[in-house]
DNA sequence: GCAAGTAACCTACTCGTAGTAACCTACTGA
DNA sequence: TCAGTAGGTTACTACGAGTAGGTTACTTGC
């Protein structure tokens, strides 16, 4: 069947662990700038310098590697407002600092948020159990802010907060897209300014 | 080339207007419990009982007629939500009747609801002209019921106010199906616990 | 009633890309 | 020095989006 095989004389060798992250980093960077359906492995694969099997090899499939970014891009998202949240002196800056770190996220790493805004992208289920995990985490986080303001507050309602919270954090940085003149500081402040009245004092009810 | 050509022979004949709307009831069914990925324009055109190149005919491609479907389901919700807060009598209750109208629009129509809630799984650009245009129409539709409860505020603000809002919808929603004992009221009643403070009295500043 | 025109529809392809089988080679350590 | 393995390859298959080019059935003017 008169197999060649000098194609991978001159390249460098690498472990496992130093070509996946140097593999993600690209596919972050073909994902982001083609969208998901356009990118191609084979596209992929050369720009890595490797062939397209290796990235199944690491990956199991397409999906498989788009998952690992994002769950890659979630996870610097949700480090980036935790630390920014860390020094805050009242639950209200506490909040604040996460929004406006949030908001910035999108300009300091415009790759993996060009990747996270398009993240329902991902074809099939998303319920894959990773992502999930992270996306707990975000919710688990946020509940916890919001338990300083609102420290009577059941779990079940904080949990709906801080949901409702962070689709509008999303949505939000979508709209900022078409509206450029608006600083993660002015988003800041309206999302401050809708939510903000009900986290000082008892949250009234409406029934 | 021997070409065969009794396939159509004992089917019905429509009007462009009537097969329009058979394959967009059809397809969002395919769309719906596939997602789009998956779903292929053989078996959509099969279950039509339609060969593939009518619905290229008709919709020019697979995202064409993804759009087409997304356009007439948005539209429904639209129009439900915009029925439900008519006759509404404070501009309270008018919020609290159009955030109800939406949760209850995922029970009642859960396939238009399965197609919305992955949107962004349409692949290339979603600025679609049509699909923008409707977009719009919601963010307006939310403001002017914001405009009740704040007149003196400012347009940039409310708009600002109509997205985080919808975010909030929308996440909401898609939390629900995680938690079927929320009930469309509780979502409700959790959501204007949330912006309802904000909305009775002055939004305050924070800077 | 019968062309001529057109709207609706078909079969049979091409082509791109996800994913796989089967094989190769450089490095490691006993 | 050579067995074992981690990292790599080429050359496929499968499948689905989109197309070229032809056929059938309905409509309309004569």
């Amino acid at each position: 069947m008169e197999i060649g095989q000098r194609a991978g004389s001159g390249r460098k060798r690498m472990s496992r662990a130093e070509r996946e992250q140097q593999i993600l980093g690209i596919a972050e960077e073909v994902f982001a700038e083609r969208g998901y359906q356009a990118a191609a492995m084979d596209d992929i694969a050369q720009r890595v310098g490797l062939s397209k099997p290796m990235l199944y090899e690491y990956f199991g499939s397409k999906e498989g590697l788009l998952l690992a970014c994002l769950e890659r891009a979630k996870r610097e998202l949700l480090e980036c407002t935790s630390a920014a949240a860390a020094h805050a002196e009242s639950p209200e800056q506490l909040l604040h600092d996460g929004l406006l770190a949030f908001f910035r996220f999108g300009e300091d790493h415009k790759q993996s948020w060009a990747l996270l805004r398009n993240e329902s992208a991902v074809p099939g289920m998303e319920l894959d159990t990773e992502l999930e995990g992270i996306r707990r985490q975000q919710v688990g986080f946020t509940s916890d802010m919001l338990r300083m303001s609102l420290p009577e507050t059941d779990e079940y309602r904080l949990e709906a907060f801080a949901e409702a919270i962070i689709g509008a954090c999303e949505r939000m940085a979508l709209w900022r897209e078409n509206h450029p003149e608006v600083t993660p500081e002015t988003a800041t402040e309206h999302l401050m300014a809708l939510i903000g009245p009900s986290l000082s004092g008892e949250a009234r009810s409406f029934s």
